[in-house]
DNA sequence: AGTAAATACAACTAGGTAGTAATATAAGAA
DNA sequence: TTCTTATATTACTACCTAGTTGTATTTACT
């Protein structure tokens, strides 16, 4: 296992941080059916073709998704479901988190 | 489970975001020993006191870390040690991707 | 009271980044 | 070739944030 040294930590939060963009995770989700264009990509999450073009750049240079290219047209598709292992885990954690808010709201009635 | 749909990404994604900051990285793997002071974590980060404490109200905003306050002290602490699975996937990432980027380049050769 | 220590907070700066509009590039079709 | 389609890139703006400095707040000690 790699350790959370100094050296490390920028790499490890580059890759943390190419997930903390609503926009990607949403791009990520409407790749979980497989694989899509970037045409189809902004259709489905409803933003600018240039826009889903520079997350997806992001997406691959971290190497959460694949490109394959075809005429003009880029497919892209998840290169390792695990990325969604990770989604589960800050969804657990964002549930706790609100449980444990609701606790303290009751406790300070 | 909780869906990736637009409204949650914003949350889940503020979740990601608070992970992808080294600083913010080493602060958690210094607590990872145990409970820890703003002064011990910003002697053992390197980092200035201002800013550490700032980037602790980060992960305490965000549910990873606890904190009880003694005296003037306040002690800061892991919440949930799922944390440290996020990090692991992250870097089981991080590795094959590695590997990937090392076959390409033999490839192009 | 006065002093020192620990932390939080405010203000500022510099660098980064999301979103957009315009343009460039490339591949087909007419 | 010229037009169209699909994607990538550039330039620009507006906003955000990491780090720093200085200060406020709180507690403990003498």
């Amino acid at each position: 296992m790699i350790e959370l040294s100094d050296t490390n930590a920028s790499a490890i939060a580059e890759r943390f941080k190419a997930l903390g963009e609503p926009m990607r995770l949403l791009l990520l989700e409407a790749l979980r059916r497989g694989e899509c264009s970037v045409g189809e990509l902004a259709e489905r999450t409803g933003g600018g073709q240039a826009n889903v073009s520079k997350h997806l750049q992001v997406l691959l240079q971290q190497g959460y998704v694949d490109r394959r290219k075809e005429g003009t047209t880029s497919w892209y598709r998840i290169t390792d479901p695990q990325v969604f292992k990770m989604c589960e885990l800050v969804c657990g954690g964002l549930e706790e988190d609100l449980d444990r808010r609701r606790k303290l709201l009751r406790s300070r009635k």
